[in-house]
DNA sequence: CAGGTATTTAACTAAATACCTAAATACTGG
DNA sequence: CCAGTATTTAGGTATTTAGTTAAATACCTG
C-alpha cells in the first residue's frame, strides 16, 4: 500500500529535504544540494524516491527543475497513526 | 534523534505487529508469530527493533513475555508531520 | 550548433537489513 | 534436577539501500 511512503521518510536526509522544501516552498536540486555533502547523483536518487512516494512533485521550467512538497500525502501516515493509537476504533477479528 | 522510530515503522511486518498489538492489547511473541510465516528468530529481531524504538514494551511474567503498544511515542511522528505540513510555522533560517 | 550548466541514469561498492538454522538462556512442572 | 516450552542470540547468506564516479540527456546562450 503506502509502503513507499514509510520507506521514503525512513531516511534522515530525505526528511531534511522535506523540511527544506517546507521552508523554501520551491527549490531546484542544485539549491537542495547545497545543504548536503553527498553528490548530485545521490541527491537525484533521494528525489526520485520522494517523487515515487508522491511526497514531492517536480515542475520543469527551462534549464531548472522546481521541486515542491505535496503535503496531501501526509494524510496517509496520519490515518495510519490514528489506526494504531486510537483506542476507540478496535476491530474484532479472530485472525487465527 | 527519532531515527529509530522511522526505521522501525518502515517495515510492513513491523507495522502489522503494531496493529496486532493495538487490537489485542497484549500478546506474547508466540501469539504474534502465528500471524507470520517467518521464523521465531526473525520475529524476535523485529520485536527488538520495535522495543529499541520504544514503540512497544515487554513485561516478563514467568515463562512468557507480554508485549504491548507504547502509543505515547507516536507523538514524535505527529509533531514531525505537523512540522512538515503546517504552513503557519515557517522558520526563517539561512542555512547556506 | 558548440560549450556550459543542471539533472538524471548507469554501473558499481560497501554497509545495512531481513531472513535462515542452530545453539543458548530462562522458565515450568513433574 | 530433567524434559519441555518460550524466547533470544549467534553466525551466516541474500537482498536492499545509500553512496560513489562517469556518462548521458536536456536545456540555455553566444
Amino acid at each position: 500500500m503506502s509502503d513507499s511512503f514509510f520507506k521514503a521518510i525512513a531516511d534522515a536526509n530525505r526528511r531534511k529535504i522535506l523540511l527544506l522544501l517546507k521552508k523554501h516552498i520551491t527549490l531546484t536540486p542544485g539549491e537542495i544540494g547545497q545543504h548536503f555533502e553527498f553528490s548530485g547523483a545521490a541527491l537525484s536518487e533521494h528525489l526520485k524516491i520522494l517523487r515515487t512516494a508522491e511526497l514531492i512533485y517536480a515542475q520543469k521550467r527551462g534549464q531548472y527543475i522546481y521541486y515542491s512538497l505535496n503535503t496531501s500525502v501526509f494524510e496517509d501516515i496520519i490515518s495510519w497513526i490514528m489506526q494504531v493509537i486510537d483506542k476507540s476504533e478496535v476491530q474484532d477479528e479472530k485472525t487465527r
